[in-house]
DNA sequence: AGATATTTTTAGTTTTGTCTAAATTTAAAT
DNA sequence: ATTTAAATTTAGACAAAACTAAAAATATCT
């Protein structure tokens, strides 16, 4: 599979969580960054090697092979950027494209080596869950922070947006994986809550709780 | 620069060490598997990118920039197999192909922190040294098993031929980087020699003591 | 339902890196 | 010094992956 072959099917598989029943054309040239006559073109190249299931204006669903295929892509992106994070010191606002590059190698017994290296992490540095080898993914209840219950105890468990931009307000804000969570007060007017974070008294907008998961 | 650009560099990086005053195109078609057709049209580009200096059927050398270009290719990937063997428990045969992809990757930021993640390696798993971030090459006065003299005490210090076959006989015949060597004797007949390592009498033929490096 | 807008596809080009086959240059050999 | 052989380059073609512009299909709106 080529590079391109792969970074297709895996903005397929992020695109199909959101819309199970098929995939616009231009969601995934959006995506992409290219045009929808170059996506139409790879649909059929795709679908002529079985990954995708394809019909003409209909947009696109990943076949058996093209959902294990993406998952192993997403493996090996989410093992790179824990090892570019735990064993590189990189933060994790850096590790997105590096591992964007990274998750193309195509050495098998590398990634099984790398994941035995790391540990076997089930989650990357922005706490999405790492398929294993035969591509199945733990999956745990969390909810964002914005549908948190008040005065309940919660922990960050990962991030909706992992931008650059978002992850160096939460590092300014010392909001990691792991803080505490109370939310105390919900202002109804804007939604704006009132958190406690590690023991930190601090103002959150609703869009930033709209980007926090938390358990 | 593209990845087939980097490997006619690297290419003629190591060609050029055997033929300085300039690589023949025959020879770099026989090392990328290629035509020699492609290869002509490849030296065009690299040429236009002041990478080597290139004259038609005059053979080609590399220009300072094509140099620094090539020294650090040859860097990272001797720094992913030092990788690889270290901390990922590759044995010294299997970890060619995969550097040959991981060579490839771009960020400079990443191979400093992978550089201070090994330890500031000087040699990778082979023996081969290391260029610092400045292409700087650490040189050594190592001499082939072939050219040393009897009853001095040496030791392995890399290999010269660095196929998995040849590897793979090192180890059963458990030799490694770091191996004492003494010879004890050598016969004229067929430069057959007989080799104490590591204080075990061993027969080692002219084609092994012709690859392997000590010091 | 009919008109308009949006989305998607087709048709035809471009670029990169490769190839084959033919032409040219250099090297070797009688 | 020719002739022959080998190496190299040119010319033209192809596949992959992208593009533009135009055509076709679908969706939206009054």
């Amino acid at each position: 599979m080529t590079t391109s072959e792969e970074n297709y099917l895996k903005v397929i598989y992020h695109l199909s969580q959101v819309s199970p029943k098929g995939v616009n054309t231009n969601a995934i040239a959006g995506m992409l960054e290219t045009k929808a006559s170059s996506v139409t073109d790879m649909l059929k190249k795709l679908s002529d090697k079985d990954l995708v299931s394809y019909q003409k204006y209909q947009g696109v669903t990943l076949t058996e092979n093209g959902f294990l295929s993406a998952k192993m892509i997403v493996r090996k992106h989410r093992l790179w950027e824990v090892f570019l994070v735990d064993k590189l010191q990189f933060s994790w606002d850096e590790v997105h494209e590096i591992a964007e590059e990274l998750e193309h190698i195509q050495s098998i017994a590398l990634i099984d080596k790398l994941d035995a290296f790391l540990g076997h992490p089930d989650f990357d540095p922005h706490g999405d869950p790492i398929p294993n080898r035969q591509g199945e993914i733990k999956k745990t209840s969390k909810l964002l922070l914005s549908e948190a219950e008040l005065n309940q105890e919660y922990h960050c468990v990962g991030v909706k947006d992992s931008s650059s931009e978002f992850l160096k307000y939460l590092d300014k804000q010392k909001i990691a994986l792991g803080s505490v969570f109370k939310v105390i007060e919900k202002e109804s007017f804007d939604d704006t809550l009132t958190v406690e974070i590690n023991a930190q008294e601090k103002i959150i907008s609703n869009k930033i709780a709209n980007n926090l998961y938390v358990q």
